[in-house]
DNA sequence: AGAGTGAGTTGCGTAAAGCAACCTAGTCGG
DNA sequence: CCGACTAGGTTGCTTTACGCAACTCACTCT
């Protein structure tokens, strides 16, 4: 393919985002990355990815900031991919997969491992909901309002 | 490339979603579809994507049972693309993505277009929360629980 | 000394992304 | 009624990136 075509000149956070975490294997590598998933070879065998590719993404990941790497041993020096802030704060993408496969491509059920949240202690489904009056979103309450600028892009 | 592996077997939630939208082209061809876009060309034109790229798209979210094709006009036979329920549901989704991107990633303000939520009547942004407590998540309150299956996979 | 481990890198073949040109069915202006 | 235009694709070609296996490198363990 010739070069995927860059995003960046559309303005829009969605697709910034998109460039970022739009594929596939970088949102498995993040999930196992939340899931405690640390090292190359651990996430090469839970996903079953070409190693290249998985090297591929990993740096790409850090480069954006999404993860860190730490050394966690000297002698041969390993290092380790750890989540940075930014990264962490991808949780509610993860979460928002997480509930529509559920519930549109559900699994085996056995399969689906539940979210506790410790705040309340309880088993828990994520549910997005405005910041001000705290009511869930649903596509029907939901609008887009126009950008300042004067126009030209959705 | 030998055909993109296929991640149905990973026996989870976010694998089988990021099949789905993991894919910078159809998270943005959703963006569109949430804005109200219906047509092929209009589609083309405001991404740029080409015309096969975006006829695979489409015909892969229509199968998906994520857009349908709706006849807007018999002679000549022209037919939009609008979603559906399950596709609507995919809101959570574009909202989480859209708040982790103008966090992190935030374009020229003037391009922000801004969420109104209908029930209260405010701007707003997204937020993940419990479904039992309300709170709002966030990565260090949420404990993935062991599955119910004897084990395998994270 | 030889096997093993962790973290990649290299090289190869194939399929998918990008691009432009073309096609089909119809409408419209003159 | 001829040519131009529009909507919605399809075809053909080139380039890139994915998947796979094999290899490297540095170090440890037995």
């Amino acid at each position: 393919m010739p070069a995927r075509k860059s995003l960046e000149d559309l303005q829009c956070s969605v697709a910034n985002t998109a460039e970022l975490v739009g594929d596939q294997w970088t949102v498995l590598i993040l999930r196992d990355a939340f899931l405690g998933v640390r090292r190359f070879d651990d996430f090469q065998k839970d996903l079953g990815i070409a190693r290249n590719v998985l090297a591929d993404r990993l740096s790409r990941l850090v480069q954006a900031g999404i993860l860190d790497t730490r050394l966690y041993e000297q002698r041969p020096p390993r290092h380790e991919y750890v989540l940075t802030e930014k990264g962490k704060d991808l949780l509610d993408v993860l979460v928002a997969f997480r509930r529509w496969g559920d519930r549109w491509n559900a699994p085996d059920e056995r399969y689906i491992r539940p979210l506790r949240h410790l705040d309340c202690g309880e088993i828990m489904e994520g549910v997005m909901c405005c910041n001000h009056c705290g009511q869930p979103l649903d596509h029907r309450n939901v609008r887009v309002e126009p950008s300042l600028a004067p126009v030209i892009r959705y």
